[in-house]
DNA sequence: GTCTATATGCGGATAGAC
DNA sequence: GTCTATCCGCATATAGAC
């Protein structure tokens, strides 16, 4: 068996790159089989690593998964903030829906165990539901600038529920999904048009082909 | 401290009515704090019992878990099954996911911690994935019985992505109603107001009257 | 930084007296 | 049916050698 190596490399002392391998390979483990089954003990064993090495790291396993979603918010935080350029047509929200699931599935274990993670740690559920109060935010925008676009014609209280539903729908996606027969796409492009197609009733005539040209991509 | 009455009843034996407070009190916790958080021994504490009784009347505590699981599937086989005689208007829909609703809310311990509690019975996942199923094709079949009445206009596909829509509400609203502030109105006549907007736009005029209706009572 | 070895505590599960 | 007492196993957390 080959040894890690742990030399240092210039400007990066090796301990931040342990920290950074236990970060991804906890990750790739919560992600695959849950915070709540994924111990410790498994973390290091998968890393070839003792647990008193990875406890030298991290002290805690929640510290583990702190350092996780903080690094999510991070991430996310750019793409829910929403395009900085007004949009002007369906295929500009295509691609914030895309950008947007991706993160997600990227860090899915978070919104797949939302309920469990937040009673387990209670500092997550206030940052939770800011992320959350803020993704309707964004979503009701960016609507209303399409509405302005003229490429759709909604009330401001269709609007609200309609961003509501699109931010249940992101959220829970990755959960549901697993709900659904296995042979079902349920990826995260397939999760941006299921979420597109809530404002298809919506759309101006001529904003509807490329909506059309997804569904035959993702209902074939 | 009064000692409970285990007295027999006329063909009630008391084992039979302590198996009931176990499954009832279960039942009540496991919604406060999830299945996770909630421990047989907290279970037997909180119903003033030894742990050794509890463990007398259910050997495991998955055994709790998949009884009350039983509990809620012969409970919304009928609900879910729909009503016998055709809809003919968008308020038989609306009692039909109001009841619904009112059932998930009474096990909301199921939705909430779904993956949690997939991963970790397993035999679980399967069964959920059949109720799910089942939701989807009675809801296509009611949207598809509202469009032959003529209150409702949608294409196959427009109704199969709804439906796919509805459920996914339906599973999720409790666990995405704890990101919202607390102060949002989030309980099962809210969920089904919610899911009933998602058929508006393609509402018949005269059908939308009731909807109004309930957008005054639960965004007010 | 990394290891081995160990302490601590809890939840699940059992045995046997009453 | 119900209790007390106890065991097992796991996960978290720590101590101290290298």
């Amino acid at each position: 068996m080959p040894k890690p190596d742990n030399s240092p490399l210039p400007g990066k002392p090796a301990s931040l790159r342990t920290r950074d391998r236990i970060l991804a390979t906890s990750l790739a483990l919560f992600n695959a089989d849950g915070v709540a089954k994924v111990s410790a003990s498994r973390i290091a064993a998968e890393l070839g690593m003792s647990q008193g090495n990875l406890h030298y790291h991290f002290r805690r396993k929640e510290e583990i998964v702190d350092r996780l979603v903080r690094r999510y918010e991070q991430e996310a935080g750019p793409v829910l903030a929403g395009p900085t350029s007004e949009l002007a047509s369906v295929d500009d929200l295509w691609l914030f829906l895309h950008l947007g699931f991706e993160k997600i599935f990227e860090y899915r274990f978070i919104y797949r165990e939302i309920d469990y993670l937040t009673t387990e740690f209670p500092s997550l559920g206030a940052r939770m539901r800011e992320l959350t109060a803020q993704g309707i935010e964004t979503l009701k925008r960016l609507c209303t600038q399409l509405a302005a676009a003229g490429c759709l014609r909604a009330s401001e209280e269709e609007i609200a529920v309609l961003a509501l539903q699109m931010i249940l729908t992101a959220t829970c996606w990755f959960t549901f999904a697993r709900l659904l027969p296995e042979t079902e796409d349920t990826g995260p492009g397939r999760a941006a048009y299921q979420v597109l197609s809530l404002l298809v009733p919506f759309l101006a005539d001529n904003e509807r082909t490329y909506v059309e040209y997804l569904r035959r991509k993702y209902r074939a």
